[in-house]
DNA sequence: TTGTTGTTGGAATCTCCTGCCAACGATTTG
DNA sequence: CAAATCGTTGGCAGGAGATTCCAACAACAA
């Protein structure tokens, strides 16, 4: 007797054909695909993977047929890809990878871990605000683990939309289109100068001052690059730059290099700039005062460990504004 | 514990617990979760991937029991996910994703496709030279396919060195590190109004002359927008915008909806705004002469397809630039 | 030419995985 | 209390996949 194919629910979306071919895609063939690629060589990989040669090589086969595609030359001396096996091996790395997220994650699930929270910050969050927040948030949640990537504010923004993480800090001038967006926290900027600049020892500075002295660009796309660019603009006044470096820490080096001036935020100042012998000199301007805020896509939909980040972030950000009252 | 997890170095071989684990995880599993996970329900989940509710349900107790870790809390009426079930969950979506894409990809294979090349592009050569190119390129190859994205020119830089992409095209300004460039194309700068605007009819342009007007901005992080920026904080004046929007197109729209100056590429012009009724003025500045570059990450090591790309674009430039001779 | 080596591919066999059916316990609903 | 849902368990059967053995083939050395 045949075996009797069930009917398939009608309102189920990917065609047939669609499924069919999914489904005949499996892990150890990918796994044993990607062997090969990596030996040159049927008989080696069967090795590696601890399998007999001809069960591989009738893997192959099956998978190239069911396709109706040629993955490998055969030569005499190995195999070599063809350009669909090319376009399948990259695809089978990162889809191997990921299993392998998974099964290194679910077995931190496993040693105790509760749960996992993805976010996006920018480096000002995560240089400044950010370390002493997550500290504080393992101290009350021992359990779980963060997944945090540093992208620029506009890139934060994209990845908490296409669900690349559930929690994004970024500049609060970013464009945050359909985001829900909390205050988190607000920064001020300081000019960084060697102790013998000119500018050295004021109490204050107005941003136009720095403008007759060299600058150090950060990254083009930091939004205190932009904001900073604009303001001179708008200051009728151009901004003299020698160099964009990538982090708050390169500014400094390049400060005390005697490359010109820096312009960072405060926090990150104490943090990274302090023991290098510089000055830092507020900033007056009222752009100066930087709001960085947190986005979500739905703020209700969260996760349970998300929403219990978010909570905290929060939280943390108002008991820092009582302590100032 | 630390903070923070770590990305995982791809060279590192793995340890015998972890491939033991991962060869627990398999392509079925997780979409029967996926499915449980949609409906909430394991019943209904099997009727939709036609499969028995017994066998479903003793997939997932092994998985569980495989990784030693609770996915669901089984209620009365359906199943809920725990911490761990999200994660899963999460990982789950983007793995079967990806086998899709290649089952996709493997497809075209079989019905006549060639090659894949994977590229990663700005949009002023999207819009201005690649659909040209593109075509002259599928003329000759017509059984390859291209997989095109765009993104700003940090982000190209920064696809091309991670691998997502094989080759990228993006400003000659960027920042391209230790990718290999190429000449591509020079675009030049127009400066699009309506036929009304005071600056209309002149043969050319300074940029510092536009600055009395208002401007339509690109978004922030497009090597346009920042240019100019730059180009008006040197001349010591202030770009007056009343706005940032993400294309071309709505450039031209906004001009056309008389709310400022709109700066793009020449070639842009021609096809996104010559039917608009609008001026295009050419910007006289140097800067105005804008390189874009194709970046790779080894001309060497491209892929065959990825090769004959290279090829065709840098070859169509030379003809290009003969013929102007 | 001939033998050796290393390679892929095929046939027969066997094992174990996995899905089906039927029955059961638990919980809610009427 | 019965009926309806829902998830789980056990027995059974069929098949996918692995093993072993063998054939075909190319390259290379004597």
């Amino acid at each position: 007797m045949p075996l009797v194919t069930i009917e398939a629910d009608p309102q189920r979306s990917p065609t047939p054909s669609e499924t069919a071919l999914t489904r005949r895609v499996d892990l150890t063939t990918l796994r044993l695909f990607i062997a090969i690629c990596d030996e040159q060589n049927l008989t080696r990989a069967a090795q590696r993977e601890g399998i007999a040669a001809s069960a591989v090589s009738k893997r192959m086969n099956d998978f190239e047929l069911a396709f109706g595609v040629t993955l490998f030359k055969r030569l005499a001396k190995g195999m070599a890809l063809t350009p669909a096996g090319e376009a399948l091996l990259h695809h089978a790395r990162v889809t191997l990878l990921n299993v392998e997220k998974i099964a290194v994650e679910l077995s931190e699930y496993a040693h105790g871990v509760r749960g996992h929270v993805r976010m996006l910050a920018n480096l000002s969050a995560i240089v400044q605000y950010l370390p002493e927040d997550l500290s504080a948030f393992f101290a009350g949640h021992g359990l779980l683990r963060v997944d945090l990537q540093e992208r620029p504010s506009g890139q934060v923004v994209r990845g908490i939309e296409e669900g690349a993480a559930e929690i994004g800090i970024c500049s609060g001038e970013a464009d945050s289109r359909a985001l829900e967006g909390f205050h988190y926290r607000t920064d001020h900027l300081v000019v960084v100068m060697r102790p013998d600049h000119p500018l050295a020892g004021r109490e204050s500075l107005a941003f136009t001052e720095t403008l007759d002295f060299d600058h150090i660009g950060l990254h083009t796309a930091s939004s205190i690059y932009l904001r900073s660019q604009y303001a001179a603009t708008q200051a009728g006044k151009g901004m003299r730059l020698r160099i964009n470096v990538p982090g708050f820490d390169a500014v400094c080096r390049m400060v005390q290099a005697n490359m010109g001036l820096g312009l960072i935020p405060d926090c990150a100042f104490e943090v990274v700039g302090a023991g290098m012998g510089l000055s830092a000199i507020p900033l007056r301007d009222e752009w100066g005062r930087r709001a960085l805020k947190i986005v979500v896509r739905d703020a209700v939909h969260l996760s349970a460990t998300g929403r219990l980040m978010l909570d905290h972030l929060r939280a943390v950000e108002a008991d820092r504004r009582d302590d100032d009252l």
